[in-house]
DNA sequence: AACAACCTCAACCGCATCAGA
DNA sequence: GTCTGATGCGGTTGAGGTTGT
């Protein structure tokens, strides 16, 4: 244990006097430069050759959360939010497997925007339907609804597919839905599929 | 105008797992 | 089979912007 935890810590930039914060342009610059050339992988020789003084896990992040192509920024759709509800129904806590159903949507933009807005959505519609005060719920609604759906804790990775108490085909019955979602919806699976 | 509360976003942290030596 | 470094992921934090009073 005392291994991991050095392990783990020994990956970051406060441990080895690199640079931290927020990213420069010219630092974005150089990372997708180096990324275009040396592809999206081996971070450690991409952080390395590209001359920043990040480490590898920053500049995946960075790569990853900001740099890539195709990232859409802002704007949750009400499809986006509809299908992120659904799949976390399903899914639990697993954002990136959310993310990867979502093109273009990063996991940790699906991660915060649960966090924030739907967590706080659940938490109004369970006072408006209980009757009941936040303080008296001691804001507990949002991991009851994680854990309720996922095996083991929030935050276990463990492999088993999370024990599913609702029918999968059912929870991916759009046929209820408006016209304009089921299109949506289509052109979603048609893109996840490929 | 000033302050507080709310909201968004980017980044860091810690851990698990993978892969190569 | 074991060790070690690299990678991926979820949780958390905090800075900065926006909105409300």
């Amino acid at each position: 244990m005392a291994d991991t935890l050095l392990k783990g810590k020994q990956q970051w930039p406060a441990k080895k006097g690199l640079n931290r914060g927020a990213w420069t342009a010219e630092e974005d610059r150089r990372l997708a430069e180096a990324v275009r050339i040396y592809g999206p992988k081996h971070w450690t020789s991409i952080a390395a050759k590209a001359g920043l003084n990040r480490c590898a896990k920053s500049c995946r992040l960075r790569w990853m959360n900001y740099l890539r192509p195709n990232i859409k920024r802002g704007n949750i759709s009400d499809q986006e939010e509809d299908l992120i509800i659904r799949l976390h129904k399903l899914l639990g806590n697993r954002w990136s497997l959310i993310a990867a159903r979502l093109p273009g949507r990063t996991d940790n933009e699906i991660k915060n925007y649960w966090n924030y807005h739907l967590s706080k959505k659940k938490l109004d519609q369970r006072v408006l339907v209980a009757g009941i005060s936040t303080k008296e719920m001691g804001c507990k609604s949002d991991e009851q609804t994680a854990e309720e759906n996922v095996p083991g804790t929030g935050s276990s990775r463990s492999e088993e597919e999370p024990e599913t108490r609702l029918d999968v085909d059912d929870f991916f019955d759009f046929s209820n839905e408006n016209p304009s979602t089921q299109e949506w919806v289509a052109k979603f699976l048609e893109f996840s599929d490929s």
